[in-house]
RNA sequence: GCACCCGUAGCUCAGCUGGAUAGAGCGUUGCCCUCCGAAGGCAGAGGUCACAGGUUCGAAUCCUGUCGGGUGCGCCA
């Protein structure tokens, strides 16, 4: 099963071939103009030059050939040589009748099944969940669901940052401001046995919260930039943490235990879960081989104390630094765990592609990253994909903070937006009506509908102004415009049940109903576009698009007081839309309530 | 300094493998609930697509330059 678009761009290309001219002419859009036709083709005009023939005689000779096609009740020549397509009634019908009957509502799948893998989300240790964080999990869990919707094998990994330099800070400032910690790791590392590690892990457990180390992080790593000492320090723990010191391993067990609880918590709330949620520290044992083997290939070169490989290339615009993989204290850095991590996912997984979504300003370290790992054989060339996106701004055209100065917690946007969802359901007196765990669900669900559609219909390389005005807007081009038209088909199905109607044979005759079903039929398209190019905002633009053409359809066409056929037909057209809708918001993230 | 990205309506953003009248939301002006959910629909006003050249039958889209903004450039991640 094909959309109309591609259909009809094999048969216009069929007829640029029989024209003496190639078939990839015969390229079909949807069309500019929708007052004049539903697709065009621009082929005529682009094979002129080639052709050394007029685009008007090329147009008329190509309309000529499509004359017979019973699919189209019209073909048109318009300006220089545009061919405007006018799609049957009856042909348009039958489409929204397979999508009508079609579980995947008219989506297709690849045509050749990969493993891939989505590294996406980038949660750190004492780093609470803040705004700058929204994209990365979202945008990621948008291009996992699809990539695994088209039929793709997928593994979401959260790649939990566990593991470098801000570990040893973070023991340093946590020993710094307590020193019966520092004896109690004295006596733990005495008898490092298991015995003793369950009572010593419950005491720094009750030592230190995750509070504090969202509080002393940032005061650390700020000290670290300015107090060399204090740095090297950290530096030292960081390397004594990574050589297997028993207490530090305890603290950092602690540390990474308690952040990782309350990320996961957060994500679930967001819609985003991981299949894998492997740290830093998961590939530790995997660095010390092959440090061995990058020495035994020969790509390992001492430089300033520290050893890295040189990924340099003659025709390089810009110079890329080498990947740094010891530094000069000994330790593992950002790039080493990476480049451990693509040799621990070829084992356990043996991704054909992997996809890193993560910030656009890291392009350069995942350039050297790749290109090491391409060196050392770790994976192909191309195989391993960033994806970056921009960053979130404030009104200064800087990365947002929030009126005192601080980060925005998302914990509190999403709370902020709950409240706005809650005021607006009691407006719509569904306060009462649908309980107080339903009501509360549907007020999340509002929410982080509002929040995900704002972020996700901008494409994902440009930065944004964050507005909070417009992420917790409920009207016009937003995630709970998308929800309303949704729930409103949901109210209308159950109606007609009570009505004792059902859905029929497809027919289109008004405008509403032919646009409607032309909405239907580009999801596929929208579907592809988003996969090859790596961008949700292209299902979210679909999204949108056919929810604006069912309201106009529900405005303009009545349906359960119409004639029988014409009801059932109609209602037809509803359940599709719902379904499509559903399951393009589904895959963008958002869930859709039975009520709002 | 070098490199990369961006400059489209009052605001926030789409459109960029060149093609007809540059789209959408917000805001703004007006209309539509005795009729399936008005978180809705319809209509209007609003643009030298930063600027200047170039390529082309045709440029928001490709090339060059200028101005403006952002980002990155080995021991943080």
């Amino acid at each position: 099963m094909t959309d109309l678009r591609t259909d009809l761009g094999e048969a216009v290309g069929a007829a640029f071939a029989e024209a003496g001219l190639a078939a990839s002419y015969g390229r079909v859009t949807p069309s500019d103009r929708p007052d004049l036709a539903d697709f065009q083709c621009n082929g005529a005009l682009a094979a002129a030059k080639s052709a050394g023939r007029k685009p008007r005689d090329i147009a008329e000779e190509v309309a000529a050939r499509l004359a017979g096609d019973p699919r189209l009740a019209e073909v048109g020549l318009a300006g220089p040589g545009f061919i405007n397509l006018r799609v049957s009634d009856g042909a348009l019908a039958a489409r929204a009748g397979e999508i009508a009957a079609d579980p995947r509502a008219g989506a297709g799948e690849v045509a050749v099944r990969r493993r891939v893998l989505v590294d996406y989300g980038g949660p750190n240790v004492a780093k609470e969940m803040h705004v700058g964080h929204l994209r990365a999990s979202i945008i990621g869990e948008a291009i996992k669901r699809l990539y695994r919707f088209r039929g793709d094998q997928v593994l979401g990994d959260a790649h939990f940052g566990d593991w470098g330099f801000q570990m040893g800070l973070l023991i340093t400032a946590v020993l710094d401001e307590a020193p019966p910690l520092a004896e109690l790791i004295a006596r733990f590392e005495a008898d490092p046995s298991d015995g003793t590690r369950e009572a010593a892990l419950a005491d720094v457990g009750a030592a230190v919260s995750l509070a504090d180390l969202d509080r002393l992080y940032p005061a650390a790593s700020e000290r670290s930039k300015s107090d060399p000492a204090y740095r090297d320090r950290a530096r030292r723990a960081t390397a004594q943490l990574q050589a297997g010191r028993p207490g530090y391993r305890l603290l950092w067990a602690h540390f990474a235990a308690v952040t990782r609880a309350a990320l996961q918590r957060d994500f679930h709330a967001l819609g985003v879960d991981f299949d894998v949620w492997k740290g830093e520290s998961d590939v530790n044992d995997l660095i010390e081989p092959m440090v061995a083997e990058l020495r035994a290939k020969g790509l390992l070169f001492a430089d300033q104390g520290a050893e890295i490989v040189r990924v340099a290339r003659n025709d390089d615009k810009r110079e890329l630094p080498p990947l740094l993989v010891v530094s000069s204290e000994g330790s593992a850095m950002y790039g080493t765990t990476d480049l451990a991590t693509i040799v621990d996912r070829k084992r356990y997984f043996d991704p054909e592609q992997a996809i890193y979504v993560v910030d656009q300003r890291q392009g350069d370290h995942f350039e050297v990253v790749f290109r090491a790992a391409c060196l050392a054989g770790y994976a192909a060339e191309g195989a391993l994909e960033h994806v970056g996106f921009g960053t979130m701004n404030g009104p200064d055209g800087k990365p947002f903070k929030t009126r005192a100065g601080g980060v925005l917690k998302l914990r509190d946007l999403i709370e902020m937006i709950s409240e706005k969802a809650r005021e607006r359901l009691h407006e719509a007196g569904l306060g009462a009506e649908l309980g107080e765990e339903e009501f509360e669900a549907t007020a999340l669900k509002v929410a982080v509908a509002a929040l995900k559609f704002a972020d996700l219909s901008n494409f994902r390389g440009t930065s944004y102004v964050f507005d909070l005005d417009r992420f917790s807007s409920f009207e016009g081009r937003t995630g709970p415009y998308l929800l309303y038209q949704a729930v409103r088909v949901k109210s209308l199905l159950r109606r007609a049940v009570d009505e004792g109607a059902a859905p029929g044979p497809i027919a289109v005759a008004e405008p509403a109903e032919r646009e409607l079903a032309l909405a239907l039929d580009a999801f596929d398209h929208a579907l592809a576009e988003a996969y090859d190019r790596k961008a949700p905002h292209f299902v979210a633009e679909h999204a949108y698009r056919l929810a604006g053409a069912f309201s106009k359809f529900y405005a303009a066409c009545p349906i359960l007081s119409a004639e029988p056929a014409t009801r059932a037909s109609r209602l037809a057209l509803a359940a599709a839309t719902l379904r499509q809708l559903e399951l393009a918001l589904q895959l963008l993230g958002i869930e859709t309530p039975e009520r709002m």
